[in-house]
RNA sequence: GGAGAGGUUCCCGAGUGGCCAAAGGGAGCAGACUGUAAAUCUGCCGGCGACGCCUUCGGAGGUUCGAAUCCUCCCCUCUCCA
C-alpha cells in the first residue's frame, strides 16, 4: 500500500479527536515514518472487564482502523495484568480484581468482536503481563521510583478519594505506571485512548522519558453518547447499542437518536471520507440533505458492519412496514388463550408479558395506546370472546393472541 | 475513639402524628404533532378483576384509635475533631 503524505495522514487521523498532545509532534512522527517507510506503533490497551462491546468502544477501534488503513502498526494491548489489580480510573472505590481465568476469558470475547472492526492480519495482540510479569521485584520498585507521590495525587479522582479519607491503595498507583511502562516495553510512538484516560496517557510520555525512550504521540477520543444523547454509553445505563445486537435493534436504535448525535456518531462511526463529513454537514445545514435520509443511511452502514449487508435491508424494510406503512414485525410473540371463555384483555397483555401489570395495561387502553385488529380498544371492562386477535401496545409492542387448540 | 447530619417510591428531592400511595423535578410510558429526531402540549407513572383491599418511606420492636412522621435498639452513609 502507498503511504498517503503526512499531512492527508493528519487529516484523516484528526477526525473526531478531542486532543492531540502535542500535535505537531504527531505530523513529525508521520513525516519520519513516510520518509524511512517505517510505520508507526499506535498501541490502545483495553481492559478485560467488558466481554460485551457496545459502539461506543468501537470508536477507538474504528480510529485504530483509520491507522492500519494508512500502514501503520496497530497494537491491540489488553491489560489481562492490570486488570488483575483493577483501574481505578473514574470509580470512587476501589474496583474488585479479576482472576486471571476471568481475564483470560473476557480478553477471548474482547477479540472476536474487535475484529470485526479490525483487520485481523494488520493487528498485533499483546498481553501486558507479557513483560510485566518478567520484571524482578528491583524492576518493578524502579518504576514506582520513576513517579512521585504528589504527581499521582495530581489525578483528579485519586485527590477526591484521598480528600474524603476514601481508600486509595498503594497498588493503585501502580496502574497509571504499568500502563505507561506499556509503551515503554512497546515502544509506542502513538497511543490512543478516551478523554478519560488522559492522565494515564500522558503518564506514558512522562515515563517513556525517564527510561529514555522516545515519548508518545496521545490521541484522546471522546466518549460516545448513548441512544439518550445525553449520558456516555453504557450497558448499565441502558443507552447503549450493542454490537451483537440483531440487526433491526442495530438499525432501529440508531434512528432513533436525535439529529445532532448523528452527526456525532457519523464523525466518529462511519466510514465516509472526511471530504463527504464535511458535505454531509453542509447539506443538513442548508436542508439540502434530509436528516432522516441521513440517519437511514448511516444505520444501514452500521448494521451491515456487524451483520451483512442483506440483513441491514431487511432490517430497514421491516422497520419501513412497521413505522411507514403500519404493518407488522415477522416475529410477533404469541400468546395461546387458556380456555375457550370470554377473555379480559389487560390479564391477557400482562400475563403475555407485555405489560407489567393489569394496571399498566389499564391505564394504556383508556390512553389510546392498544389496538385490537387495527381498531383502538380504550375499553377495559370490556371482554373479548375467544378468538384470534392481533394486538398493538404502544408504539411497538406487539401480540397475537390465539385459540387453545 | 468523640461531636454532628442523614438514609423517602427508578433517580434527585419535599414531607416531621390523620387531608400520604406520599409535593416538585428528572427518567420512563401513552396520546397529539412528526422523520420511532428534537422541541412542544396533554395524560399516566406501587400492586390487585379494583369506588375497595394489599404492600411501600434503611432494619427490628414499641407508643397511639391512627406513624414516613414520636420512642428504643441495630445497620449503613456523610461531615467535623483526634
Amino acid at each position: 500500500m502507498t503511504m498517503l503524505k503526512p499531512e492527508e495522514q493528519l487529516e484523516i487521523i484528526k477526525r473526531g479527536t478531542v486532543e492531540i498532545l502535542p500535535e505537531n509532534e504527531l505530523l513529525k512522527k508521520l513525516e519520519h515514518s513516510y520518509k524511512t517507510k517505517t510505520p508507526l506503533k499506535v498501541k490502545a490497551g483495553f481492559d478485560p472487564t467488558a466481554p460485551d462491546i457496545h459502539i461506543g468502544h468501537t470508536v477507538l477501534l474504528e480510529k485504530m482502523r483509520q491507522f492500519q488503513e494508512l500502514g501503520h502498526t496497530v497494537i491491540f494491548l489488553i491489560g489481562d495484568f492490570t486488570g488483575m489489580i483493577g483501574d481505578p480510573t473514574g470509580k470512587n472505590e476501589l474496583r474488585k480484581p479479576l482472576s486471571k481465568e476471568d481475564v483470560l476469558k473476557n480478553a477471548e470475547t474482547y477479540k472476536e468482536q474487535a475484529f470485526k472492526i479490525l483487520d485481523p492480519d494488520k493487528t498485533e495482540i499483546r498481553f501486558n503481563s507479557e513483560w510485566i510479569e518478567k520484571m524482578s521485584l528491583i524492576e518493578f520498585a524502579s518504576l514506582g521510583a520513576k513517579q512521585t507521590v504528589a504527581r499521582m495525587l495530581e489525578r483528579d479522582d485519586f485527590k477526591k478519594r484521598f480528600k474524603n479519607d476514601q481508600e486509595v491503595s498503594i497498588v493503585e498507583f501502580y496502574y497509571p505506571l504499568i500502563q505507561a511502562y506499556d509503551s515503554v516495553a512497546l515502544e509506542a510512538d502513538i497511543e490512543l485512548g478516551g478523554t478519560d484516560q488522559k492522565f494515564n496517557l500522558l503518564m506514558g510520555r512522562t515515563i517513556q522519558k525517564r527510561y529514555e525512550k522516545p515519548e508518545q504521540v496521545v490521541i484522546m477520543m471522546p466518549l460516545l453518547e448513548g441512544t439518550d444523547g445525553v449520558d456516555k454509553m453504557s450497558k448499565s445505563l441502558g443507552n447503549y447499542i450493542g454490537i451483537s445486537e440483531p440487526a433491526k435493534d442495530i438499525y432501529g436504535k440508531i434512528l432513533s437518536i436525535s439529529d445532532e448525535l448523528m452527526v456525532k456518531y457519523y464523525e466518529l462511526l462511519s466510514h465516509i471520507s472526511v471530504d463527504e463529513l464535511v458535505k454531509l454537514k453542509e447539506g443538513l445545514k442548508d436542508g439540502s440533505v434530509h436528516p432522516k435520509k441521513a440517519k437511514e443511511e448511516l444505520a444501514l452502514e452500521i448494521t451491515e458492519r456487524y451483520h451483512s449487508k442483506d440483513d441491514a435491508l431487511k432490517a430497514k424494510e421491516e422497520f419501513d412496514s412497521i413505522f411507514k406503512d403500519h404493518g407488522v414485525p415477522d416475529d410477533v410473540p404469541v400468546y395461546t388463550l387458556e380456555d375457550d371463555k370470554d377473555f379480559w384483555l389487560p390479564k391477557v397483555l400482562k400475563d403475555s408479558g407485555s405489560v407489567k401489570s393489569t394496571g399498566e395495561a389499564i391505564r394504556l387502553m383508556q390512553q389510546g395506546g392498544v389496538k385490537v385488529d387495527d381498531e383502538k380498544f380504550d375499553d377495559p371492562d370490556k371482554k373479548l370472546p375467544a378468538g384470534e386477535y392481533l394486538l398493538k401496545v404502544g408504539k411497538r409492542r406487539f401480540l397475537k393472541i390465539v385459540k387453545k387448540k
